[in-house]
DNA sequence: CGACACATGTAACACGTTACATGATTTG
DNA sequence: CAAATCATGTAACGTGTTACATGTGTCG
């Protein structure tokens, strides 16, 4: 559905051909996420199918540009005028893995965590280092930027929020039993 | 992705057929995201062909309960041990529709943020009251749950930041001018 | 009996990815 | 000339959704 519209919203700035179209996605993301040409011309050809864009005759460069229709832009207002809602997205793999996790057994949910929370922070320094680096007079790429900065915080905290509420619930999983008479500490709460 | 190691996480408990395991699989998300039984089986065909399950023989009661094979244990180890990465995620469609909706013609970006921002507060509001309402002794589901509360939150938050960062680059978009004296109010923050 | 839950499957379709095939133009 | 970039397309495959077809058992 996405790469569906963010075509169309290209062509309403003007008729553009399959190549043209790729390079303009990917600008508008800063090239966070590279856009298969292939999938342009499939997008292309159902988007023609479904008459939202017409192609127009190919021109001296040997280019096929498409324009888009009167009903392409409708779709397109409807797109641009409704929400986003969260049953239209795909499910969250990493949720689903974690309440797996905490259920199957031989597996430590808490290493899963602590796995995950590691990866995401590194692709977070990355994402900062990314943001600093280039001076970006570009509104759009920063803010899809920001966007995954604040999706891998997000992602973070909910991750710490997962470890306390683990230890709350469990407080040692078949603690290690020191033979000498040690004491155990901390396992309070 | 996601679903066949759902599938096979649920089959690392012990023998179970299809029904069952879509119960079971939207008992752990607590109904969030409901599987499609089609796609139960359909799934449950490739993994036998691919020799991570194995068929038993059919039961008393018609039933064909599937268990889970060496190497489907395997390829579940690498998956609980493996971080997700944000490569391997969806494109995320609000980014992209905020970022193309500053450049498409004709398309007020400020305007798509605010609705979007009304339906997320909306579902954030259900959310909370789904918390809230059951017991819920199930430590998996109340993670998910969580899990979609903090994207939420991150969501609005991302969304605010983005109109701070837009009034900061375009203050005023063609402000329509009153020809008579009269202020224009109420505009700011 | 009729509705509903249980249970299994198939077919059609949409979308995304990868890889392959082909050719023109530009540039080192 | 060779390699890179520009440009268009097709085929195969994986995955997900919806809808359809079918049958059993149970409960009101």
């Amino acid at each position: 559905m996405s790469i569906k519209h963010g075509l169309l919203a290209l062509l309403e700035r003007g008729p553009m051909y399959g190549y043209q179209l790729r390079v303009a996605f990917e600008e508008s993301t800063g090239g966070t996420w590279p856009l298969n040409i292939g999938q342009v011309y499939t997008t292309l050809s159902r988007l023609e199918r479904d008459e939202l864009v017409r192609a127009l005759p190919e021109n001296e460069g040997g280019q096929r540009p498409y324009e888009i229709t009167e009903a392409g832009r409708a779709d397109l207002a409807g797109w641009f005028g409704t929400p986003i809602s969260r049953s239209d997205r795909p499910r969250d793999e990493l949720a689903i893995k974690l309440a797996l996790a905490l259920t199957t057994p031989g597996v430590d949910a808490r290493t899963v965590m602590q796995t995950q929370r590691t990866a995401t922070m590194r692709t977070l320094q990355e994402y900062t280092r990314l943001k600093s680096g280039a001076g970006n007079g570009d509104l759009a790429w920063r803010l899809v930027l920001d966007a995954m900065i604040f999706q891998a915080e997000a992602e973070v905290r909910w991750l710490d929020h997962c470890e306390a509420s683990l230890v709350r619930y469990a407080p040692l999983p078949a603690a290690p039993i020191e033979s000498t008479a040690h004491d155990q500490e901390g396992v309070s709460k």
